[in-house]
DNA sequence: GTTAGCACTCTGTGCGAGCGAGTGCTAACC
DNA sequence: GGTTAGCACTCGCTCGCACAGAGTGCTAAC
């Protein structure tokens, strides 16, 4: 049934003609049209015959006897690995999308909240950006500022370039010179310790200290035990809604198992990361349909790449759409998009 | 038509009935629904004449003319305003309310993004909260810090109990000392100042420095630019997939109006606000179908309460679902909630 | 190997009948 | 005068049926 061979020429012109075709209009695809919008200089008849080839195959489907034909997960799969171009951007995309990323962001969350929103402005999908998880980033700087007499805040600048701010109470007041001497204390165990293993390291030489600095590190970790122990990097997402103008999710079935999708991060979150498992760069990777396992998800794509900061991968991005979905556009957009995020949050982390 | 007078005892024990029973089933009620289901004393002859003059008040209404009837927006309203009885909570729920919201919570953005999920979670409808306006706080306390050779972190802490970081590049280093005497110039001249103003005044009195002051403020200036001028409180939205869950929304086309609406903050919080308006303590306020003036939010009711810090209100909060929604009880759950924020809230400002 | 022709299959739509829920009206009742 | 029983009526919903349209598979001819 399944063959992974590769496609005669004729047979891979026709299955790029159905899908292609199949992408733009979201209807079945018959043989008459595939003649026609592609100029083919062949009958429908012999089209009939290639497309109930590729049927057998299974890179075609049938939803009933007499209709067109639809891509099966197989059917994409083979367009998007050996068909499709790759759409380059034009440049003034290109440049819409550099001055919309480097405008006036110190912050690198604020990098990674404009990055979701930007993708789902340019590609009309849904755009998903994974910030770092926090505790596989090291310590660069971490101070603590004494916010009220009550409350301190603890500023923890790490190797990704984000800057955390944890506030914890103060049970007895610090006085200024005892500030100063537990924030050196701070500097000196925890540069390059990662944000995980903060509290562990404190507290394990703890033994080795004596009077004054026993008492700078029973301190320290009683404050440190705000700071989230490994929390993951917090899920960006933009242009839900738009998700729905598309046809397929008119069924109701279909819309109330996206919308539930959308509401939980850690499915969104294993999506991005399922797609970046046997990835290969250059190009972003594409999880299509039921590749995901996920009956749910069977009429749902993934074009995700992952980003980095130095040369050290970090987090992913990418956009969720329909099955039925650009592939040449947005692997292009999303490539584009995960290596200019790299530069921006390398530089910042710099 | 329209008759604001108030109604008869029977009628006001008819029209609690239809409300009550709509709310429940979501279907139309008839006469005879509503003699079982009230264990009424009189015939559903009798009832089909007072429904009548219901709807002939505009009260009640009728999807067609042998179909049973529906409240409409001022049917709603009436309940609301004379007949539902405010259902108070019960120990346990109020038990769970509180200990979600005080639990290890220093921050106040944490304590609003808990609990606009627990408005979600407990509601079964979209939790909303709105954080207060930054433009309208004072400063409490600010300071800067240096997170590498590049980069300040401006740290300020406001009358609201939020704590602000924001990022500011460095073009030119800044040395020890000159941080030292930074803050203090900051502290001396902003506390108290709102932080729409800091930069203004700043600017102002810079004429009345001279060399080493002027320097300071030039200094300060450049680095407060980075500071948003008057950023609206940030929204935190909570539990849309359910509000799909709902029948109303099987249609498509309200669907997607609702759909549109949950991406658009700004008619969020608009809504939010229209409710507070004319709104008479003690109870929250509500905000039913049309009553806010949007077509395409005649489906939709707003339960809203604002909250304080001290004395002042400094946000809203409250919950949004179909119209249909169980008044009685989400008065009373966000009337509580924004109650028990405002408590949480102050102490942290305090 | 390719094409034209044709019978076939399946979906979507429109139409009419039958059913059920609920109403409004009238006349009788207390 | 308010209340009730009875009854005809209206409307939406569902089902079955016929019909048109799109697209196919197959066969025979090129």
């Amino acid at each position: 049934m399944a063959r992974e061979e590769s496609l005669s020429e004729r047979e891979s012109l026709i299955l790029q003609a159905a899908v292609q075709g199949y992408i733009t209009t979201a209807e079945p695809v018959g043989s008459r049209t595939i003649v026609k919008r592609f100029g083919l200089d062949l009958s429908p008849a012999t089209v009939r015959n290639v497309m109930a080839d590729l049927e057998e195959d299974g890179y075609l489907q049938q939803l009933h006897t007499s209709s067109g034909r639809v891509p099966t997960d197989q059917g994409y799969r083979y367009y998007v690995n050996h068909l499709m171009r790759v759409q380059e951007l034009t440049l003034t995309e290109r440049a819409r999308i550099e001055n919309e990323l480097s405008a006036r962001l110190n912050d690198a969350d604020d990098v990674l909240r404009h990055t979701s929103q930007l993708l789902a402005l340019v590609t009309h999908q849904t755009g998903l950006v994974k910030a770092p998880d926090e505790g596989s980033a090291e310590v660069r700087y971490i101070e603590v500022v004494l916010v009220s007499e009550t409350r301190a805040a603890i500023l923890i600048a790490d190797t990704h370039g984000q800057v955390h701010t944890v506030l914890a109470p103060l049970d007895t007041p610090l006085a200024g010179d005892e500030l100063v001497k537990l924030n050196r204390f701070l500097n000196q165990h925890l540069a390059g310790v990662s944000l995980a293993d903060i509290r562990a390291v404190v507290h394990d030489t703890m033994g080795a200290f004596l009077n004054e600095e026993r008492r700078l590190a029973e301190r320290a970790l009683q404050l440190l035990d705000m700071v989230p122990r490994d929390r993951p990097g917090q899920l960006y997402l933009q242009g839900a809604a738009q998700l729905f103008e598309q046809p397929e999710f008119r069924d109701f079935k279909h819309a109330r198992e996206v919308m539930d999708l959308l509401g939980e991060s850690d499915r969104l979150v294993a999506l991005l990361r399922a797609g970046i498992m046997d990835w290969h760069p250059p190009t972003a990777s594409v999880l299509i349909g039921s590749e995901s396992h996920d009956d749910a998800l069977k009429e749902i794509s993934v074009v995700a790449s992952p980003y980095r900061v130095g040369d050290k991968q970090v987090g992913v991005l990418g956009v969720l759409g329909p099955r039925r979905m650009p592939y040449s556009r947005l692997t292009a957009i999303v490539d584009y998009t995960a290596g200019l995020v790299s530069r921006v949050l390398t530089k910042l982390a710099g």
